[in-house]
DNA sequence: ACTGTTGGCGACCAAATTGGTCAACAATAG
DNA sequence: CTATTGTTGACCAATTTGGTCGCCAACAGT
């Protein structure tokens, strides 16, 4: 239950790969996908949301490629996770309140809208960059040589 | 997103029938089908997991039901979503970590962990008389007639 | 204007999950 | 022995998930 897709988990880390980027103009593609190993095709689709929501900016043709439309402070994981995943909310009443209007007598409600403010604590205190600095001070904990920094943040999260 | 499957919903509305007729010796699940407005050959299948979990106990024959093994204050509402979803973890590698070597280098995996443990923690701190007393206290203030206490929770939830 | 590069988009697909139904079976009270 | 009640497993349709593929659109460089 609960589980994320990976829409939001490979979502989250094209994001967290933009922010590490951040600054370094269209980053293509193809080298997000590389260092992510998430197929092209897939992350084309992957993408889509996130231009959709005005949080990536893309440029096509030659010297083309993606970049952030906002600094990394102001992107919200909360914002990330809606975008990629929908309504953050563990049954459809506690998001769409109008369509149950039996819901406020029913006491499960009340539970799964406290799991859900719960959530969105943390995605809404978090930010893109947050984790790119997190990501940062591993890497140097880690002492890995630079070009391992610029690799792949890892399939299995 | 991190929807709740009607498996932990539908389930949920079961044990909160249940802990509502605590002390009632054994109930049918024919009235538990009526009540909560689900399927009886889908209850089967819905109580089966919280019988293997120990949570409830099932008498066959006639003056048969079920009932639950344990008082309604030291059920956890984490149990409860344990044995009917599994594991509550947005992404496998928080809940499996043995699998995913590599998971604590990666800094999205701190993150998930960390909505884990936020939901864990209102799951961890509500049992289920908490629900029975919060449905109790709904019904009184809305002044319902007896016999419609013994109603349905209502199925948008 | 042409060409090569790069992203956008829609059709399509396989596999897993969800949300069930149904029929046969096992246990038990009377 | 029979009616009642829960148990189990087979089966099914719809939806979601996690992709691939091919064609189109835009743009830089010449």
């Amino acid at each position: 239950m609960m589980k994320l897709s990976t829409k939001g988990r490979y979502g989250t880390r094209v994001l967290l790969d933009l922010g590490l980027h951040w600054g370094e103009g269209p980053i293509l593609l193809k080298d997000i996908a590389r260092r992510q190993e998430i197929s092209l095709p897939y992350l084309e689709h992957l993408i889509a949301p996130l231009i959709a929501g005005g949080m990536v900016k893309s440029i096509r043709g030659p010297r083309g490629g993606v970049s952030l439309l906002k600094r990394p402070e102001e992107i919200r994981l909360s914002e990330v996770i809606q975008l990629l995943e929908g309504p953050i909310a563990p049954v459809e009443c506690v998001h769409n309140p109008e369509a149950y209007p039996r819901s406020p007598l029913c006491v499960t409600h009340d539970i799964w809208d406290e799991v859900r403010r719960a959530i969105d604590g943390v995605l809404e205190s978090t930010t893109l960059q947050d984790l790119v600095d997190r990501q940062k001070q591993k890497w140097n904990l880690e002492k890995l040589p630079r070009h391992e920094k610029q690799g792949a943040i890892w399939e299995d999260a």
